[in-house]
DNA sequence: AGAAAAGGATGACATTTATCATATTAATGT
DNA sequence: ACATTAATATGATAAATGTCATCCTTTTCT
């Protein structure tokens, strides 16, 4: 079994508050999974009971609109907790959760982690101003949806993409999305999302080549998105 | 100076876990304000530096689009409190907040109620039960703007004004807003609000008299909103 | 390798929604 | 009470977006 104290996304997560003894003790409790690309890691309705870890890979959370579409709320990346405000409000989880590439989460069941809400405060400072972050992005992000035309919001996301998760080495966008889940992710049908696409490369915004997409001119979509 | 222990609406919300000594300690630091309706408790980007209580009345919180529309957000009621995302984040409100009706509020600084997170546990919990909440409602919203209707959005709005405020008594909801900012709420222009308020009413659905609106027929309203 | 399936792209068209113009009604100030 | 302004309502039209059909390309399976 590996070890919290030694791991280094921990660092990046309100864990990071936790001592070393905490550490340690955790370590015990939590249970590894690898979780392969497409995989889910929880659904929408599920009682979770714990919080998921991200030691590795990316997933999206998704809800699944009445009219069978499923709206990709946020993406989750490396070092990120899984499954907070669901044990926090004692409900099942509103969202679901599916890796987008190959994946490490560990699981910590709820029974070894809420002693610390109480006992370390700086921890459960750290996941107050997480949800807190969350909510706001939320927000932020529902305004857009409900103001900006599908063309803003393509734009908008392509720099969300390159900011949250970087460029490879190819200068391509560090996460690999189908069409499908961009439309789910700015909101629309996918051969709207299609056609977009291809009006950006026309104009010279972006490059296309499969799935990967490099964005070429960041200035132009900034105010595009605007 | 009116007293905290005595005030019913503190049943209504976080504080509903101080102890009577914690709040008559309350009462000394907090100042009331009355605000007329149309008046701005406090706008978006300003620094608030602690929470308001609502004793009386309703307000919006708003963020302004690019687009130069207010979008509202969410609504609250007599009994919630603004501005705790805020304070914990330590950042500046992302929201706007203003009355909708005329207002009664305390005002509770930063520094005086901080104190109550690391000596109260419950109290804390509340509070981070309460963001959890907002935080699923706004993902909820979220997907609503996304993948839904603008007739489906007003339906569920409808629903959503009636459900929350009630009716009075003569049958009409129990919040008064223009028409412009009910297409604040569902995210659309105001002529296509009032074009689809016409049309409810054409197929009786509503009636409207001025602001008034009565919900005649919820179960079609409902099957509409899905 | 070759077939089958999935994903991506594009055209044609329908529907939804926004915008602009203008009329009507209600609210407000003096 | 009356003029002025703001809010509501409706029509005409344009623009944005969704839907369906079809074709092409890539991936997956055996």
């Amino acid at each position: 079994m590996s070890k919290c104290e030694q791991c280094i996304v921990r660092e990046f997560s309100s864990l990071k508050a936790l001592n070393k003894d905490e550490l340690i003790q955790l370590s015990d409790c939590k249970t590894s999974y690898t979780i392969k690309k497409g995989e889910t890691i929880f659904e929408e309705g599920e009682n979770v009971n714990g919080i998921y870890c991200i030691k590795d890979g990316i997933c999206k959370l998704t809800k699944l609109s009445p009219n069978g579409k499923d709206q990709i709320v946020k993406l989750v990346k490396k070092g990120e907790l899984l499954g907070q405000r669901s044990m926090i409000s004692e409900e099942p989880v509103n969202l679901s959760a599916v890796a987008l590439e190959d994946m490490q989460v560990c699981f910590i069941p709820k029974s070894d982690i809420i002693g610390y809400f109480d006992r370390n405060n700086q921890f459960s400072m750290n996941v107050m101003r997480t949800i807190c972050s969350d909510l706001k992005d939320s927000d932020d992000h529902m305004v857009s949806m409900a103001q900006k035309t599908v063309k803003e919001r393509l734009a908008e996301t392509l720099l969300y993409l390159e900011e949250t998760f970087g460029k490879s080495s190819d200068g391509s966008l560090n996460v690999q999305l189908s069409r499908e889940e961009l439309s789910g992710m700015i909101g629309t049908a996918t051969e709207s999302c299609i056609r977009l696409l291809s009006d950006f490369k026309k104009l010279g915004l972006i490059e296309l080549n499969g799935k990967k997409i490099v964005l070429k001119d960041s200035s132009k979509l900034k105010r595009i998105s605007e």
